[in-house]
DNA sequence: AAACAAATTTCAGGGAATTTGAAATTGGCT
DNA sequence: AGCCAATTTCAAATTCCCTGAAATTTGTTT
């Protein structure tokens, strides 16, 4: 390859001194390197010891020897880009609020900085997540995810539950925190993520509740319907209009930690790898597009 | 180049050991050039040290690397052939008697020998293809031609002159050995050939002859019609039909010298060296198809 | 035609990169 | 836990390529 370079690079100047300077060698390197190409091809490439012009044969072989080049360094471009993450893709799996409420922002800042990257968003429950990120079809889960025996994982930040209920609703006066004891005169509509609450006096109403309903949507929907109220974590509600109240509880206890998980990072794409980075960046920075 | 070679090896056998032997190194010498390549593209390419099993990004670059492997493999195939002249072309430039009577022989083992080679003929006089030679617009002219200062310059071999006319001419009754004498008695076509002779007998009959044709084609019709006799190299009329009868001189120095004349070695395409090599061994061996 | 300047080649020494073989380590398996 | 095989590490050695100086060649100028 280096015969092949230094070839073309005298080729080109057409005098094996400013192609020398061309590749950094001194003219002695570049006759010698080239000498050894001509005999390893067995003619002489060029018509005078000039260098200015080609034999027949110097011709046709260079025309082969600049096409090489090209590919090679075409080729280092390509792979150097991918160790930069300039290519590749990255498969993100996520729970339906972080979708909504986190991704965009730190999205669109990904796709400025590494636009040729591919990125696939799934929204799944936390239990796919996993599974996914187990069968090695996500590269990047994130959500309340349980630990996964040999994955990476990163606490990307935590998110206090409060009461979701209409504004003209009577709780939605009380503003100075709530307790338990104000959530328990209303009727309360269940959901997943209750269950990551521990607080003995809400679990108790939880288990008498009449209502659960899975699906974040129609939730609210029932909240806005004033069928009722919910508990959820603060981010879930952050898009929705406001015509809904989110109500801050006195219990501090009560969070949820969005954590995020991955392949151990040496196993990345470097693409995922750089959006671990970016993500971090942001968690730490607080600007995942919301207020804790 | 070298570091994707290896690194394409390690990855087909799916094994370090394996891939040193196929690239003829010690394992040590492999896993050495691979580090530097991970360490190179900032990743871990295997998932375990056994090298089985490709991480993702080692497999986006894995198959950069083949495809540049193989196109490099590929470009060096193309020149070593064209410096084995499996391809490349040849003009040659020749006399209408040495396309007739020697380059059938010839070209019909060339061909044989080198499939691949382009090949072009053109018949002319002496002049042009001297011309041609200087114009660089053929690879090697052959005939009867001067030697041009700085080209290659081969004897090919010797051909007797000798009377040509009908079977049925007097002449045609002394088989053994013509003198000049004999010669003058009968009407004389001069020819561009005659010249070469020196005899002083023979250059006071040139003179006097009254009918002087250059294209040979037309020489010997006219003598097939009975107009006269001329004299010619042997090799002129060895493709003409049994009608005409061939009979040698008794003067050993009427002889004209066919040689090859051609660009330097160094110069000249692979397809014409090797023409150049294959016809030196023809004439030396006596099998350019005709008796001299 | 001789002389000159520039370019190229040759040569020997030096240095960087790569290979090797031995020893240490690691990983997979029973 | 322990073994075997594969891999990695290490230092020495080899190979290859580069540099700088000197010699040669080439093209031009006088």
């Amino acid at each position: 390859m280096e015969m092949l370079r230094c070839f073309t690079k005298v080729a080109q100047h057409g005098s094996l001194s400013d192609a020398a300077d061309a590749l950094g060698r001194t003219p002695s390197a570049v006759s010698m390197m080239l000498k050894q190409f001509e005999d390893h091809v067995g003619f002489q490439l060029f018509e005078t010891a000039r260098k200015s012009k080609l034999t027949p044969i110097g011709d046709l072989i260079y025309e082969e020897a600049r096409r090489e080049v090209a590919h090679f360094e075409n080729t280092v471009t390509v792979i150097e880009g991918l160790s930069k993450s300039e290519l590749g893709y990255l498969r993100l799996a996520v729970t339906p609020s972080i979708a909504t409420a986190i991704l965009p922002t730190v999205i669109s800042r990904f796709c400025k900085m590494y636009p040729k990257v591919q990125i696939d968003i799934r929204d799944m429950d936390s239990a796919s997540i996993t599974g996914d990120l187990e069968r090695e079809r996500a590269d990047i889960g994130i959500g309340t995810l349980p630990i996964i025996d040999g994955m990476n994982q990163i606490e990307l930040f935590t998110d206090p539950f409060g009461v979701v209920c209409r504004k003209d609703h009577p709780l939605a006066q009380n503003w100075d925190g709530l307790s338990w004891q104000d959530v328990q005169r209303h009727v309360l509509i269940a959901n997943g993520l209750c269950k990551l609450i521990t607080d003995p006096d809400f679990t108790t109403m939880l288990g008498m509740s009449r209502l659960m309903v899975h699906n974040t949507a129609s939730l609210i929907g029932l909240v806005r319907e004033g069928v009722g109220i919910t508990v959820l974590p603060r981010l879930t509600v952050a898009g929705s209009q406001d015509d809904l109240a989110f109500l801050p509880l006195k219990d501090a206890t009560a969070r949820r930690t969005v954590n995020l998980v991955s392949q151990p990072q040496n196993l990345l794409m470097p693409a995922a790898r750089e959006f671990l980075k970016l993500i971090t960046l942001m968690a730490r920075e607080g600007s995942l597009g919301f207020t804790i």
